[in-house]
RNA sequence: GGUGGGGUUCCCGAGUGGCUAAAGGGAGCAGACUGUAAAUCUGCCGGCAGCGCCUUCGGAGGUUCGAAUCCUCCCCCCACCA
């Protein structure tokens, strides 16, 4: 098959914000399978949406014939990068940071090849912790110029602010340089990605690859995505959407998609699915509800390449349970799987099996006397607390098999079951079910 | 180490003895309108098996009929000085 540069793709999709030398990126890219690498901090178990451009320009990089690092920073995560921040990050423990990397990795391995050196997964902290300090100010810290480091723009919202910087996370930049270094020396890899925010670390190592190995080193940022409404991209309500399924369900993880703003459909699909260009730029010319089409589609697509096939369908099955089913003309993103048929579930039995509708197991015994309803809201986290489930109540925002609650001690119980289950909506988007255990 | 200024409900930020569950803004939630969109309008926005009680203003004590507001001690942050 014949492939535009990868660096053509990213470009094209979207995923470049800036980068060094043009010229010779292009021929060091065109020269074929080389290595890039971008670094994922272990500061939390899990990655969210927030790390998807990254990880997306990796699994790019990688079907354009290349070989991704993904370099997880067990010893740069023990610093902490300033790098943008205007608050300090609390330092987590070493034992945090073992935990995470290992749960990193397994999610990394969803979106990149891992095995026959298609790609790799390296930790910094093999090379980062024995360091000798003396040593290390030496062979690298002579290097630097903290003239230099105090204008670089990455530390200046710290400088400015009224915490300041401590020396801990100044030192962060060299430590990310001497990564590069590193994978320059024993990879051959000599392009660093990273979000924009990153321009001065990678800067910094390109520089650093320069003096000490005496090669040309890249570097590209991606830009920061941002809905249409200036929000970061991937914040909701109930805070990050992860891409472990254990926080966010895969269910939410496609209703997160689906609720993307029309203003950002064609470019999250470019950033965030693999389907070809050509055909995003159709999804422009929707209007009206059409665009809604769309919309699963990116939604489907995203949740396959995060959460597998199934899951995908799953969580498109549930959705079209909850909110009906939707019109998906063949015509619209041609290439996705997503099974268009006539866009609704075939039968009832695989609807049954397959919802992921978020959902709780009852005792029918707990529900013989009745709960009152604000009771329950609160007991399946429909609503935080009883105070904000009545509210929800008077506000005729909750709602039990589709008809609406009118009073707070409206007793919920066995009677309301169908088929076995009791479906409880809170709002327009939020569904949960009560599933009675006989 | 010294001096001065601060720590208020998710965030920003008013409040300097009772009228304060605490202005205003943002975020968020609900309703209406829609297309599971945006914008807009309206309401809500500490807790409690709710119309009355309980807990909040960095922490612990104290003064007072009554404290976020006054006093004491402690913790943390910031600025300037050393």
């Amino acid at each position: 098959m014949l492939l535009m540069n990868a660096i053509d793709t990213l470009l094209e999709r979207g995923f470049i914000e800036n980068r060094t030398h043009d010229k010779e990126l292009d021929d060091y890219v065109n020269a074929g399978n080389v290595s890039c690498y971008i670094g994922f901090d272990p500061t939390a178990s899990s990655l969210h949406v927030g790390s998807l451009v990254p990880i997306m320009s990796l699994a790019h990089m990688q079907r354009g014939g290349h070989r991704p690092i993904a370099l997880v920073g067990g010893g740069t995560g023990l610093i902490g990068d300033p790098s943008g921040k205007t608050e300090m990050r609390k330092l987590i423990t070493k034992e945090d940071v073992e935990f995470n990397k290992k749960a990193l990795k397994k999610q990394l391995s969803n979106f990149i090849d891992f095995n026959n050196s298609q790609g790799e997964l390296v930790d910094n902290a093999d090379w980062l912790t024995g360091l000798g300090y003396i040593d290390f100010l030496r062979d690298i810290g002579r290097y630097f110029s903290v003239n230099r480091m105090v204008k670089a723009e990455s530390y200046k919202l710290r400088l400015e602010s009224e915490e300041g910087l401590s020396f801990i996370e100044f030192n962060y930049m060299l430590l990310q340089a001497y990564d590069f270094f590193k994978l320059a020396e024993s990879h051959g890899c000599l392009l660093q990605m990273g979000g924009s925010d990153q321009w001065g670390n990678i800067v910094a190592g390109v520089d650093l690859v320069r003096r000490k190995l005496q090669k040309t080193a890249f570097g590209i940022t991606f830009p920061l995505i941002t809905t249409s409404s200036g929000a970061k991209m991937g914040k909701t309500a109930s805070g990050a959407v992860w891409l472990d399924p254990e926080r966010t369900s895969p269910y939410e993880y496609f209703q997160f998609w689906v609720n993307t703003d029309d203003k950002d459909v064609s470019r999250f699909l470019a950033l965030f699915t693999f389907l070809p260009m050509l055909e995003i730029k159709e999804v422009d010319a929707l209007e009206g509800a059409d665009i809604n089409a769309a919309k699963s589609i990116l939604a489907y697509e995203a949740t396959k390449i995060c959460h597998g096939e199934d899951a995908a369908n799953n969580a498109l099955l549930a959705a079209v349970s909850n909110f009906g089913a939707r019109q998906i003309k063949g015509s619209i993103l041609p290439s996705s799987s997503l099974s268009r048929g006539d866009g609704r579930v075939h039968s009832k039995s695989e609807y049954e099996v397959n919802d992921n509708t978020p959902s709780t197991l009852f005792e029918a015994a707990d529900l013989e006397a009745g709960i009152p309803a604000f009771k329950l809201y609160q007991q399946i986290g429909l609503a935080h607390s009883g105070s904000e489930a009545r509210r929800l109540i008077s506000q005729g925002g909750a709602y039990v098999n589709g008809n609406r609650i009118d009073s707070d001690d409206y007793m919920i119980s066995l009677s309301h079951a169908q088929n076995g289950e009791i479906e409880l909506r809170a709002g327009k988007k939020k569904f949960h079910k009560i599933i009675i255990k006989m």
